[in-house]
Order: C-alpha cells, then structure tokens, then sequence
DNA sequence: CTCAGTTCCGTTAACGTTTACGGTTCCGGC
DNA sequence: GCCGGAACCGTAAACGTTAACGGAACTGAG
C-alpha cells in the first residue's frame, strides 16, 4: 500500500546535491565527480529508484522510428506479420512510434540494401527477416556497433548480436508433425517424407531433428527418408516429389514444413497418390484452404505470422523505452488448422482483416482533418 | 514525418478560450456553457485532439486497483490465470497497478462476497470467473452501475452488462476435438461420448454443439452419445462414466471437454477399457502428463490459462486508461497437447515459473531496500 | 595577481494535463 | 443600487524528468 515512488528529487535531497547532478549520475552523463556519482548510484538502488517513464517521455518527447525490413508479400505469410507489427504499434500509449516498412521483392535481393538504408536512416530499432542469416549477419552486426537493436522474425540469425528473435518453436512444430503423422498413418508400416527450404538453415534442421526423433520414439513402424530440399522453387519441389514418389511405393506421408505445399500437392495429384498419402503442410493460405476441406491436406501448421509481428514489435519496444527487459527469444507454440476448425481460421482471419481496414480508414480521416487545420 | 500532435493548448488557442476551458469540456465537467463545449468538441475532431496519456499519468497520479476474483487453484488452471494477470501487470510502464487478488476456495462458494467485498472497496476494475453466471449476473450489473468495469475469463455471464469476456473459442475447441477424434479412430463404426460440466453453461452447450457438427458431418461412422453432466464431482464423473461404459459396448472415444479427466481414466481402467477407447482431454495438469505419456490420453485441449490471464488484464487496462479500445471479445485458439510435444509444454511451464519465481525475488529485494531506506 | 579554461554543480524552463482557486459576468430579489 | 449566489471562465501550480544555462571553485599559464 503505503509507498510513494522515489524521485529524482528524493535521491539529491538524500545527498543533499541536485537534481541535477543525480540526473547525470544516472545517465553517466559528464560533469559529474567520480565521488559524487557513486554515491548517487548507490542511494538509487537502497532507494530503489525506478524512473517514471511518464515524466521521461513527456520531457524529451523523442519518437521512435523503427525498420521493418522483410520479404514481400505474395503470400499472406509477411503481409500479417506486418499487420501484427502495425497492430501492436497502434495500441502503444506513450504515443509516437513511427514504422517504416522497408521489403525486399525476393528471397535474398535487397535484403542488405533494406538493412543499410535503415541503418544510415538512423532508425531506433529493426525488425528483420533475415532470409540469409549468414549474409545479413554482418548487417546486424553492423547495426549494433551502431547501438541499434535488431530483432529477428522467424529466423534466427545467430552468433550476429541481435537482441531477440521470435519464431515459432521448431521442436514443437516438428514433433506436433510427427505425432500426427503417426497417429493418422495408423499402425502401418510406410516410409515419411519431409521437405524443408535447406539443411543450412537452423530453423529447418531442427524441425527435422524433431521430427526424426519423435517418429523414431513413437512410431518405430515408419521410416524417415532423406529430406528434400526445394530452396522454396516451386519446380524444384515438384520434380524432387515426382521423383520421390516414383522410387518409393511404400511412402505413406508427406511434412510440407515449408511453403511450397502446392507443388508438392500437384505432385502427388499428378502421381494418383493424393489418396493414399497423409500430407501435412505449413502456414495457411488462400490455396491451401479447399486443399484442406477436401482432405487432400490432413493438417496444417500455423505459424500465427500476426503474433510473431505483434511479439516482435513488443520486444523491441521494450527495450527500447526501459532498458530492462524480459526475455529475448520467443518462442510460440504453433496452431494446428484441420478440417474441423479450418472455418474458425479463415472467420477470425477475415475479422482482423475487416477491423484494420476500420481502423486505416479512421486514421486517413483524422490526417484529412489534420491537413484541413 | 512533419506532425505535432494537437494540445490542450491548441485547440484553446484556436477558439480563443481557455485550456480549463477546453478541459472542462472534453471531460464533460461541469462549469462550461453548451455553447463552447460543442465548440471544443467540434473544434478537439477537426484538429484530431489525441489526450497525451504520459501528461495525464504525471499529471493526476491515480492508481488503478483492479480486483480479480477467481478460484482457488488446487489444479493449477487458475495459477496460471493468476500469473498472467500478474504478468501483464508487472509489464505496465505508467506504472502503478495494483492488483488484488481475492480467491474463493469452491464452485460458487464466496463468489458473490468476493464481488461484494470488490465492489465495496471501490475498485477501478474486476477480473472475475463467473462460475455461476446466473448468479453473478446481479453483481456485474450492480458493478457496472457502480462504473467498475468487469471482464470475465474462461465462462462468459452474458447480458449482464460485462465489459469484456476472454475465453477458449468453443467452436475451435469441439470441432478440433471431434475432427481429432475421427482420425484417431479411423474408418470403423462406432460410438464416442462426451463429459461436460452442466448443458446450462453456455460455453458447454456450445462445445458439445460443435462437437457433434464436426462429427457428424466429418465421420459419419461416429455415433455422439448424450452428453455426461459431471458438475466438476469426481464420483459423479466416475459413476457415470462405469455406468455408460456397461451399457454401450462399441463406445471407441471419450471427449472430457471438463477438468475431470482422472476419474474417466479411472473408470475406463477399471472396466479394462483403456487401450479400446480414444480419450480426449482437457487442459494440462500434473495428473495428466503420465496419461498422456503413456498413450492412455490420445491428446488434450490446453486451454492457456496464462494467455487468458494477460489478454484479460491489457482489456481491462486499455479501457481504464483509455476509455477507446479494441473488441472486447476475444476467444483463443486452444492448443494441441500429445505425447509428441508434451515436453514442449511442459518445459515451457516450468521455465515460465522460475523466470516468475526470479521476479518475485527481485520485488522483495527492492521493497526490502525501500524499508531500510 | 589576473585571466582563461576546466570541471563540477545548482537552477530553471520546458513537456501536456489535471486540479484548485480566483475572477468575471449576469441574474433575481430585496 | 446593492448583495448573494449562480454559472462560466482564466490562471497557475503541481507531477517527475530532461536539457540548457550560468555560476562557483579550482587549475595553470602569463
């Protein structure tokens, strides 16, 4: 109950110095005495000093500016980690957070350009996609030595000194995969295909790791072939499964733990095996639903793209207005969409899509009303 | 980029009053001619006045209590609400929330005194679990009268003038359940029933109605018996169940949409069912993991009553502070709990009560620090 | 000793809102 | 015409922090 909060002016009243000096002391500031700043230091902690960030922010009204640097939005996947980052700066109360959108066309092409525009634009804070962790950790790493933090978005980058990283969990993923898996192969014996983007990337070797090991532990009836990688080309991914499918007649299921879920569904259609296979995809989108409703798609894992942008965003703001911060690596639980609650997927989705545009369409009127002042 | 932000100020100059004035008039205070309110009113829309909440908080130092009345947690369902709340409420940067935490050790049993008692102390807001809406529906409506607003978690108390509800989509929860269940199952005919606590609770109704939609119109093998009412009495759950279990002998599934899992299990294993049925569960509590582990509990509906915790708590927050705000119903996607990724979860619990454990230590050191001082 | 330069420190005006307190007016009633 | 009381309005002091300014004390060089 009884506690009113330590000021500034509680500490130089302490010391009997002031309110200046404390101020400088905290911030290590110069023009302040060795002595003097010890003391001020230790007084804050008995004290225990913790700033009000109210008054802070309505002194120096400094607006933050953040990069958002990720990939374009062909499939809905970044289009909703954008909405979530949108989202989440919107109900910021202490007001005035800029986001800059900065995305690249593809895959890899304009990814450090991005990073170095936002780094010479002096943005406070990134938020990145680093499609090419080896390649944009030198960017990131740049960017901190210039004392702006960078958080990462469903890949890590690591060993690079970002300040976090969200993303689904690839343990949970791989291993939900697998479980399901042998749970709808049933007791069978078969072999298990899994196609992932590329073994250098740590993301996709785990989810493989998981879903070796928990098939392994569970299901010792199946057996799980060398993954294929597709580099996300969809022809790739169609003609290593055309391939796949031809030299191997006891395949009973397919992980898509990667985007490229179409191709590989044509693949099987094109083989009349579609009916014999147990396919588990990723991510959901347009194309993917009547796959699902049909049954062609047993279960799919979402990877809740618009949480991973709010959390990010969260992160970062975090860090950004108290320098104190909980933890930096996120890991979320993924989704499982089936045909059963697919319609409360694509509801909730249309339903967040119809609120934002609500909400666009109100901030246009207050600019519009702004400019007519 | 070139936008500041309209004040108080502003909008006085602009109409050559006053900022008491202007004040007075968008807080409808009293002291302000019809005339210049309307002028202020209209003149705060054309200028896109936005109240700088950071002003506001230094200004006038209120501190908001919250109430939040729950269960005690024998299961640890309503722990982990708890600490969601506290959480959330931890992460608050205009500081000063303090939350009041009255538990009431059963089922309706000292709900309405903790209301009562909430009311009485003349709380800014109630977190509360209406565990018998009907009942409770008098008080919300007493509270929201007194202006307290009340956001309810995990059961909704419908026209009772509640602000919010945050709760486990119940549509998503039954069709993932039943669509599991039909995999699960497999081709062959068969019966599957369902335990709930009371088909007078609206979410149960609504679970059980979901349930048998996506059953019936995804595996048409399945037969949905009539529901089992448990009213959370484990010998009624029991009893219920043996008796079920005699009579119906190609029963293959059980859904336990309640919390009373264990004596189901108990059941099914002392009629040397266990390894004919597929039992699905709900939520996760330490009882349950070796049944999940050891195949006896196919899967479990966890019900994340952290999230719940968190999510309550910024609805009640966002519209204390600023009485604008988002939708006020939010209905969680469940997660998916088996044997692949049960350690996932389990570990994420634990290290989510050991990072609480921490700050909890940290709280203590500073209040110990506070009372030397 | 003086003067410039340095280092430390105290004071003060912001930031935008709330709140309390004094002023105006204007009214009806004596 | 004066007074009491509304009803309305302006002013100013808070809230805790930041940032800029100016002063004091001390240095060392001239």
């Amino acid at each position: 109950m009884g506690k009113a909060p330590t000021t500034l002016r509680d500490i130089a009243k302490a010391l009997g110095t002031s309110i200046g000096s404390v101020h400088r002391a905290l911030h290590d500031n110069p023009g302040v005495s060795p002595l003097t700043k010890e003391r001020v230091l230790q007084m804050a902690r008995t004290l225990g000093y913790r700033p009000n960030l109210a008054a802070r922010y309505l002194s120096s009204k400094k607006s933050l500016r953040i990069s958002v640097n990720t990939l374009q939005g062909t499939t809905s996947f970044w289009d909703e980690v954008r909405a979530g980052i949108r989202e989440a700066a919107g109900s910021i109360l202490l007001e005035n957070v800029e986001v800059e959108f900065r995305t690249y066309p593809r895959l890899g092409e304009g990814e450090e350009e991005a990073f170095e525009a936002a780094i010479n634009d002096k943005v406070d804070g990134i938020i990145s996609f680093p499609s090419r962790p080896q390649v944009l950790r030198a960017w990131i790493r740049r960017a901190s030595r210039a004392r702006i933090p960078v958080v990462c978005v469903a890949t890590d980058a690591p060993y690079s000194g970002r300040l976090g990283i969200v993303a689904i969990d690839t343990l949970a993923s791989g291993s939900i995969a697998a479980d399901l898996m042998g749970r709808f192969i049933g007791p069978r014996e078969g072999s298990v295909a899994i196609t992932l983007f590329d073994m250098a990337i740590t993301e996709h070797a785990e989810k493989f790791a998981a879903f070796d090991n928990t098939l392994r532990s569970l299901y010792p009836n199946l057996r799980l072939l060398k993954p294929i990688e597709d580099h996300d080309v969809e022809a790739e991914a169609y003609n290593k499964c055309r391939k796949l499918f031809e030299k191997t007649p006891d395949l009973s299921g397919v992980y898509v733990s990667t985007e490229a879920s179409i191709p590989v569904l044509n693949a099987a259609r094109d083989a009349k095996l579609l009916d014999r296979l147990t396919i588990i995809t990723t991510d959901l989108f347009p194309d993917l639903v009547s796959q699902i409703r049909s049954g062609a798609v047993a279960a799919t894992i979402y990877q809740r793209p618009r949480a991973q942008g709010q959390i990010a965003f969260r992160m970062l703001h975090e860090f950004l207005v108290e320098s104190a911060t909980r933890s930096h690596q996120v890991a979320l639980t993924p989704h499982l969409v089936m045909r059963g609650n697919l319609d409360f997927f694509l509801q909730r989705q249309t339903q967040e899509s119809v609120k934002e545009k609500e909400e666009q369409a109100q901030e246009a009127a207050a600019e519009l009303a702004e400019d007519f002042a």
